[in-house]
DNA sequence: TTTTTTTACTCAAACGTTTTCGTAAAAAAA
DNA sequence: TTTTTTTACGAAAACGTTTGAGTAAAAAAA
């Protein structure tokens, strides 16, 4: 690679101070027009950029704000990413985004990067394995500083923070509650296992809105998938034991892979057995019927989260954690009985 | 958010000097055991944290790599970022992504930002604008000055750089021999309008393949679809004039909603029709039938766009672009006829 | 003519590191 | 005792910027 162009390269070409470069790249009214020209010229043409580094050391602020992620594979995660920046841009940051593929260890790197200096402010979604490990310990120096730090989707309560999430629970109530207005008696639910949170509370919503309605919890009704096997042959498990005429999944690909089951032993959707899935995304649109679903607006939870995140960075006041609270609605399509 | 601790402050508190302090944290054999227990100590219990700004400008190189992306809804692009990680952790260096959004502007915008000093090396795939407005200046300095670039899928040829991309042509020939193999006389294509390379490329097989054997290129068989518009309505457009026996999809979208067409039509899949998208990603897996599809290895191709990249970062020595075609295959699954 | 103002610069500190070189004091060797 | 070596630290330059303060020289005003 070329050699990096600098000012001092500049100012030695031109036999003037750094500082008589800065300004003149900066068009400052300090230097002869005649001169500024030429230094802005011979800068052009010599493609100088001034080495963000040095700029934000000197401003002590980056103007950046980072993004860790378990993965960005689901497209509701996806579509948070555009609220985000949505909001980020027109309020002046950039966004980086590092991936955790849903690893530890990965995280702590990744967070531990972006804190040394690198960003302003930080968005984070923890990763299952953090999850699985109960570990937060990484954080606890960032909340300890108040580094301003918001988490979103996957939090945890343990932290003095700024939170977005979305209201799992009565998001699974209502979509339990529609399979029973619907009529169907044996519901089954598809969840993951009991360390993931977001599935832990979906079960919650499933379990209350059954209960609600004075039916008994049936055990052998909740599938819990482990994601390391194969995704079907256990939601078959459930199809061989029983014969449920509602399921609700708590994600797109249990949901689809419910589907596909169900329509592989014989049963008609909706009028054998309605479906309801958890994120409205590509799968669930595209899948034959369309698929009745859980909205979580991925969208507006990108853009409250990096709202918090900005009013947090430049306020200057006493820091109140507050959660929000995002709430779902029911797109009902038609992998579901009409009423 | 608190004061970030320093070398400096922690050189005052002690009373020694900064470099005495820098030396301390790195367990220099220069400093008595006594004065960098003590130190370190007190740099851990107030979470001190070099700078990396500082660092990395002190040290003249970033040891992190800048990825531009159109969008990462794709599960394409996700999978190329799993390959890019695995080498790029694996030599040491850590990868930020920005996505352009398919925006000209915000890819001006994200290579600007990274070009200035704050990363090492770059990847990129092209946005459709810059596709679509055919404007690459943005690109010129960086080529010029032999930043290290390296750009995969969405290409241009017009650089002198390095570049990966997979044999879309060949890919699109087989995927359309084998529906001609398997006895389908009216192949539809289903396709990206023509200022998407990939879409002309993938279009180019189809025309190759069938020419080769011996048939002429019906064009009412050709769907353009623009995306702007509702996708399903333009593949039903083409079920109202013709009757396909076979369908070959550029993409995973185009395949499942051609596929889903021709259930709600009556056709069966794969007795009456035949269909083959491109990408195997979550669609085609979950759809029913699970599509035949072209694989593009996303991974592979991740993994070898990272390695040229740092290659060129580390190597010395003059500088040959190269241009890695990695080829396809066919993935056969259900929806297409066996022979 | 002398004083003031303006113009067009330069200086130097600062941001937070790293690292080479220099040097007192203490310890070891002569 | 004197000389050499080792120990333990400090000074300062460097990375590339920004910016307020300082200053000659030229121009304008008195």
């Amino acid at each position: 690679m070329k050699p990096k162009i600098t000012l001092k390269n500049i100012a030695k070409e031109f036999d003037v101070s750094i500082s008589t470069v800065s300004k003149s790249l900066k068009n400052s009214h300090e230097i002869s027009i005649d001169l500024k020209q030429k230094i802005q010229e011979y800068a052009k043409k010599h493609h100088y950029k001034p080495n963000s580094l040095a700029v934000r050391l000197q401003n002590q602020q980056t103007k950046t704000i980072g993004v860790v992620l378990p993965n960005i594979v689901h497209h509701f995660f996806s579509t948070v990413i555009q609220g985000i920046e949505e909001v980020t841009n027109q309020r002046g940051y950039n966004v980086m985004i590092c991936l955790s593929n849903e690893s530890y260890e990965k995280e702590v790197l990744n967070i531990e990067m972006f804190t040394s200096g690198s960003v302003d402010g930080l968005i984070v979604s923890i990763s299952k394995e953090t999850q699985k490990k109960n570990d937060y310990s990484h954080f606890n120096d960032l909340i300890e500083d108040d580094f301003p730090i918001v988490m979103f989707d996957r939090v945890n309560d343990k932290f003095e923070c700024d939170k977005v999430i979305i209201d799992d629970v009565s998001g699974s109530i209502n979509a339990t509650n529609h399979l029973i207005e619907i009529g169907c008696k044996k519901i089954a639910l598809i969840t993951t296992p009991k360390h993931i949170t977001v599935g832990t509370l979906r079960r919650r919503g499933y379990v209350k809105a059954i209960q609600n309605h004075g039916q008994e919890v049936d055990i052998d009704l909740i599938v819990e998938v482990d994601e390391r096997e194969n995704i079907k042959e256990q939601i078959e498990d459930l199809f061989d034991n029983e014969t449920p005429d509602g399921i609700f999944a708590v994600n797109e690909v249990y949901a689809v892979s419910a589907m596909n089951v169900a329509r592989e032993r014989g049963f008609k959707i909706p009028e054998d057995i309605s479906i309801i899935g958890f994120t409205d995304g590509p799968l669930s649109r595209l899948a034959l019927p369309p698929l009745t679903t859980v909205v979580q607006h991925g969208y507006s939870m990108g853009k409250k989260t990096a709202e918090l995140l900005i009013n947090r960075i430049e306020s200057k006041e006493e820091f109140k954690p507050q959660k929000v609270v995002l709430s779902t609605n029911l797109k009902i399509r038609k992998s579901t009985k009409s009423l």
